[in-house]
DNA sequence: GTCTATAACGGGATAGAC
DNA sequence: GTCTATCCCGTTATAGAC
């Protein structure tokens, strides 16, 4: 009775410490301690510190990707083959994310930092954790946009979605709100007009073409007067 | 005279394993192993972890920053108060990082990756160790932005910005080499062709017009039938 | 299921010889 | 400048009482 009281609690205290000091700056003692909870009660429902993390992470992601694959399903059923509009993937990928970071922001909960820095987390740590939760979600929206932008090859698809995601986790870590210049106003990221922002930006830049060969990282910028070095 | 040689390569050991496995998750016994050097050798150079952890940063921030902001003053001069072009201001600011990226990583080095984890450090940390080394060219480059694209306001501007940052540190960390999906190609991030489909993307995002207030967060997605892309 | 107690180890930092 | 030796504390994990 009790035991899912506490199994709770510590979620919630692991999540929130996860998500403000990575894995390796938390220890299990801050959480027991966050959580009002024995040392031993960690052990007792979860066996391990990387277990813990899993469970945590996996409490959000799993019905946040099921909603992903539910409204990518909706789509391509109406679509009847036709490819589904860019936007409408893009909005499909990240709405969910942004539902639930929302909701969740409210009851004073910190997925979407969490979401953002497991994305950073020692690769290993990442492959063990949070690697399964994305495979389906990976393949599934890779499909659909190179569908939906037939003329782009695949790898540079793929290339632009890596884009997408730098954009959401970095937003969802709100790092910027502290660590950015205040005088340029310390918005919110998951307000309504953040999000509306974040998908102009990512379907424009989704769509631009590649530019025609011109400039490498190997040469100088195209810097017509003025010399250079 | 080892002197120099055991703080270079103190320095050069700490990088890779901070970029690898994060500030909390490496030891300073990890890094005198790798350096080849003793315990007390950090200590006496560095004072303390955070302090190394600064150095390590500030040794390649420093000059990668002080090209960034030649080649935006070469630019603001050549435009005599014209405006600079939002590509250029963009060029300006991600190639030095491609350019340290490329020239480090074929000594072996791992710069990239750190300054990809660093952004996800804890707050307090970033603010203690990295916020320094950017605020001259957060400020310098947020300005030119603003001026280059007066219609917008400078809080969407900034905004921006942070999309911008978001991609440039996710691709940094390479995460997705090996996270991402196999089939889809493991393309080096750092090639000149990400280089320049990471421009194309960014400019195109940064022009995107703010679309018409349609949806919200809050309502549902715009499906309509299954028309257009 | 929850506790106390402790094992077994690794962490950062420092003193002081050389 | 570089070493050894050590202090002192925190870490994960486990054993076993209740």
């Amino acid at each position: 009775m009790a035991s899912v009281e506490t199994k709770e609690r510590i979620l919630d205290a692991a999540e929130r410490l996860f998500a403000e000091r990575g894995f390796a700056g938390t220890s299990l003692r801050s959480v027991t301690k966050a959580a009002g909870v024995n040392l031993a009660a960690i052990h007792y429902h979860f066996g391990a510190k990387e277990a813990l993390l899993r469970e945590v992470f996996a409490r959000r992601a799993a019905p946040m990707n099921q909603e992903r694959l539910r409204r990518l399903d909706e789509l391509e059923t109406a679509a009847q083959g036709r490819g589904v509009p860019l936007e409408s993937i893009l909005d499909a990928f990240l709405r969910p994310v942004m539902h639930l970071q929302r909701d969740l922001a409210a009851e004073g909960d910190v997925w979407g930092r969490l979401i953002g820095r497991v994305y950073s987390e020692p690769v290993d740590l990442v492959e063990a954790v949070l690697k399964d939760q994305f495979v389906e979600v990976s393949r599934r929206f890779m499909d659909a946009l190179s569908r939906s932008l037939a003329d782009m090859p695949p790898a540079e698809v793929h290339r632009r979605m890596q884009f997408v995601i730098g954009v959401l986790t970095h937003s969802l870590t709100g790092l910027h709100r502290r660590a950015g210049l205040p005088e340029y106003g310390g918005e919110n990221v998951d307000s309504d007009d953040s999000f509306e922002s974040m998908l102009a930006f990512l379907a424009a830049g989704f769509r631009a073409p590649l530019r025609s060969n011109g400039a490498s990282v190997a040469e100088e910028m195209p810097v017509k007067e003025a010399s250079e070095g």
